[in-house]
DNA sequence: TATACTATATCTTATATAAGAATATAAGGT
DNA sequence: ACCTTATATTCTTATATAAGATATAGTATA
């Protein structure tokens, strides 16, 4: 009962030691893990075995295997990566990738609410990023982030603007993998702040997306809230 | 070259056949289906190239499987699958279950653009189904499904109103398997019509999703434009 | 001599099979 | 009513072989 730890098959136990190491930094974004049978060596356990493991963490997201190559900590990097998190496309289903336009950082005292939503960590401080996206000569989204400091510490001392895509830049910077989002979307009326700076008039119905990102281990790393204009772009999802 | 089909690895070629034959209603919903051991012998392939076959069709969700007990296909029916292609949830959180509230069967031609999202079934016969649904007091949802009527021959026999959840019903009545759901969402102002049913006042935003459901072969099986109330709910969803 | 091509050695993951372990259910005995 | 046993099922692990990718060395060619 006590020993459920050594009791869970060797294939978890395995995978979750990769994980965690990946999660530590041992193997760093886009790095070649050993191959199966050197892994199989460490751990005492079959090629086979780790196999599987590894399996798990390719589903997961955490590595990308090609046969031949090698086996891979993933990169957010990629194209691929920037539509998994971002779901804007034309009402056809052609994808939309924004230019960013303005953006505005600032640090200050995350509020009660804040501070629920981004869980066990304690998250006093954060950074705050407010954000306008073009697409084309349309300002399609304005976004706002919220990191906590203790997550991002040197994100203040950056130099001039941000990346498009914030993701790669955690992983690159902060070794923090986002792997998964939970999102709530609403319609709502903009407001006459968001009516500016997506250039509606105010009133106008918009998306409005509030999400939270989470790390391989489940922590969020992020808290974001978007308003997207609505008359020109849909937001899609695959549900299966 | 030619002969790809053959060269593809026998955990997929087995997997396929699977996938067929529950697909033509071999194996019904809810059945099980024989042991690994069987099906090996069947094949005549090994158990675990079976069971890697199997895995496969779990990953997609055609079947169910349990140490000890079996492998079964996927019924719909229970609440899992219920919630998982109704994605309203409080703004909290809490998933939002919907009751019927009222409905209307016709039977009508599809237009062009209607048979052009169906794909390659012609299907220039659909039935419409138009329903409101109800959480508590509150009119929270107004939907208006298309379905091919080759897809339904039976649906206008039909006594008495349809089931709550009408993939399950799919299921049970004509062997078709909803496994994917495309949806593309909007923001728009309440029209007179949906104003009405929604029970707000014209002009509210309100959340539009446009859906197309898709069965084990990836056929369109399904045309749905539903009207979400957003002032009290939201849509959720998770990304990874 | 420089360049392009080709074969090959080697490294990697993928596939297939087999044997034993774990889990669920039903039947039988106390 | 409870425990034990038998039986049927999937799950875990290990091993052997196949197949894909890449670098290197060799060879022919301009």
């Amino acid at each position: 009962m006590s020993d459920r730890l050594e009791a869970a098959p060797l294939y978890r136990q395995v995978g979750d030691l990769l994980a965690t190491r990946i999660d530590e930094g041992f193997w760093q974004a886009g790095e070649m893990l050993p191959n199966e049978f050197e892994l199989a060596d460490q751990f005492n356990v079959s090629q086979g075995t780790v196999r599987k493991a590894l399996g798990t963490l390719e589903t997961r997201g955490i590595v990308e295997r090609r046969q031949g190559r090698g086996t891979f900590v993933t990169t957010n990097t990629d194209e691929r990566s920037f539509y998994h998190f971002f779901r804007l496309a034309h009402p056809g289903g052609e994808r939309v990738k924004p230019e960013p336009f303005s953006e505005k950082i600032r640090r200050r005292k995350a509020n009660k609410r804040e501070r629920e939503q981004l869980g066990t960590a304690q998250a006093t401080e954060v950074f705050e990023i407010i954000r306008v996206r073009k697409v084309g000569d349309q300002h399609a989204t304005r976004e706002t982030m919220l990191i906590p400091c203790d997550i991002a510490p040197t994100l203040s001392e950056i130099k001039g603007n941000l990346p498009n895509s914030l993701y790669p830049f955690y992983q690159q910077q902060f070794g923090t993998m986002v792997l998964r989002a939970e999102e709530y979307i609403a319609a709502v009326a903009a407001s006459e702040v968001v009516a500016q700076a997506l250039q509606v008039t105010a009133g106008t119905p918009v998306l409005e997306v509030t999400r939270t990102a989470h790390d391989i281990k489940d922590r969020v790393v992020e808290l974001r809230v978007s308003q997207f204009r609505s008359d020109t772009f849909n937001y899609n999802v695959t549900l299966r």
